[in-house]
RNA sequence: GGAGAGGUCGCAUAGUGGUCUAGUGCGCCGCACUCGAAAUGCGGUGUGGGGCAACUCACCGAGGGUUCGAAUCCCUCCCUCUCCGCCA
């Protein structure tokens, strides 16, 4: 959601910033809903007021014993209660429908990112370490998975369906360690507090974090109105929903695992291979609440606190900073971590870092208060991931491939894995 | 799943149809008193919307309803607590 003054005062500029991001937004549709909505607000409450007069004077008149002037006061009040009815349905007619516009809008997008049409615009902002070399051609995830047993795909299509992966032996084991090893790694060294969420949430939640009612296609509903969350962001950044926060205590960074479950609607036929894309998997999720003049420098360390993790694995990496035109409806500004996959010849998306301003918090209603006595204002929120575990799972199983076929360890997951050496 | 109790302004409480546009206490803010503080006294102290403004409207878990008038009565739902049943 957009700042309804915004919208009112500065279309043109709204539009703009949306067409930038190749979107487009109700924003005609907003502006006539918006005035007839003040409009008939106006008109009611002059009613309201009447009928609280006369409502008023009919008591004191009870309680006098004046019978007679009350029963003529009452009289009175037929016709206002009708138009007061009336208007009450058309403003609660007007309200829902400019909800629902409100709910359609996208972000803007910060100023300083750059323009473009597609992934092809992004722009690499740093890189970490190097490439790899191989004496041979490093086998893709599947094949090490599969030789090593580490993985069993079929069984899990057995069970599930295609899109699941079922880990084994040392592969679950490798899972249970990554996302271990990076809930402390986060918590004890990027100083994030950790939560452990949910993993079924209501309609309420989505609409906050702006998966609903838009993008209802990419989650799994279960009965009761519930919904499987498509990640840990969403009930992580609903913790403070309806609520204000003290501003002492801002920035509040939160770090939460959870598995995440996607329907993945729409992406039919791309990166099936392996664990690459699937429907269920595991991942860490930071979020942060900022005060809005924060929220940038804390952009910036979000993602140095997603890079810390690969570079305490010592896997290869780049950042991108994402351009308008691929950024995504919610984002005002956003930084993807790829990370080196040499088995496959390409980097792949591990973490998103995001910063949405105020949007989430407008639709999620979470506030601060500066000091007290002060107006609750907006609060900024950001997300990323730290990290998405299957990828990282292929990319080690790529990186530390040995000529003898065996995985090396990285160091920082021996503890966990109980191992050095995979084979 | 069954039975019962309950959800009121930051906290605690009062309020069971009309000076409740919600009282009181605590907390907090301001002022007074004081060298300063405590104590005391006085005043203030929620959120959202509309209006240039004076001001006004809504909100007592949520949503409906009855009524001239609802925190208060009725209906549906949500949540919390207690007991029973079931269960990892």
């Amino acid at each position: 959601m957009l700042d309804r003054d915004l919208i009112r005062n500065h279309p043109d500029l709204v539009r703009s910033g949306i067409a930038r991001k190749g979107l487009e937004a109700p924003i005609d549709a907003f502006l006539s809903v918006d005035l007839e909505r003040r409009q008939v607000q106006t008109e009611l409450q002059e009613k309201q007021a009447e009928m609280n007069r006369i409502s008023k004077s009919i008591g004191m008149l009870m309680g006098q014993g004046k019978k007679e002037e009350a029963e003529a006061a009452k009289a009175q009040t037929k016709d206002l209660k009708e138009a007061i009815s009336a208007g009450e349905g058309r403003q609660r007619d007007l309200d829902a429908r400019l909800r629902d516009i409100e709910l359609d809008f996208p972000n803007l997008p910060h100023d300083s990112i750059p323009n473009g049409k597609d992934e092809n615009d992004n722009v690499v902002v740093r890189t970490w370490g190097e490439k790899p070399e191989f004496a041979e051609q490093p086998q893709p995830h599947w094949d090490v998975a599969e030789r090593l047993g580490l993985l069993d795909l079929p069984r899990a299509a057995k069970i599930s369906g295609s899109g699941f992966a079922l880990y084994t032996g040392l592969g679950a084991r490798l899972q249970r360690s990554l996302f271990s090893f990076m809930i402390d790694h986060q918590t004890s060294k990027n100083g994030y507090y950790e939560v452990y969420p949910p993993y079924l949430v209501n309609r309420a939640s989505l609409i906050g974090t702006g998966n609903l009612p838009k993008f209802e296609e990419d989650l799994y509903k279960a009965d009761d109105d519930l919904y499987l969350i498509p990640t840990a962001e969403v009930p992580v950044t609903n913790l403070y929903r309806d609520e204000i926060l003290n501003g002492e205590q801002l920035t509040l960074k939160l770090a939460g695992y959870s598995g995440c479950f996607r329907r993945e609607a729409g992406a039919a036929g791309k990166d099936t291979r392996g664990v690459l894309r699937i429907h269920q998997f595991d991942k860490v999720e930071m979020v942060k609440f900022t005060k809005p003049e924060d929220s940038y420098d804390e952009l910036e360390s979000l993602v140095a606190d997603a890079e810390s993790v690969l570079r305490a694995l010592g896997l290869h990496y780049r950042i991108l900073e994402l351009c308008a035109g691929d950024i995504g409806a919610k984002g005002a500004k956003c930084y993807d971590v790829e990370l080196w996959s040499p088995g496959v010849g390409r980097y792949l998306e591990i973490s998103s870092c995001t910063n949405f301003e105020a949007y989430q918090a407008r639709r999620a209603n979470i506030r601060f208060r500066r000091a007290q006595g002060d107006k609750p204002e907006f609060v900024h929120i950001l997300n990323g991931s730290g990290l998405a575990c299957p990828r990282l799972f292929s990319a080690i199983l790529e990186t530390f491939q040995q000529p003898d076929g065996s995985i090396l360890v990285p160091e920082a997951l021996r503890p966990y894995l109980g191992t050095d050496r995979i084979s």
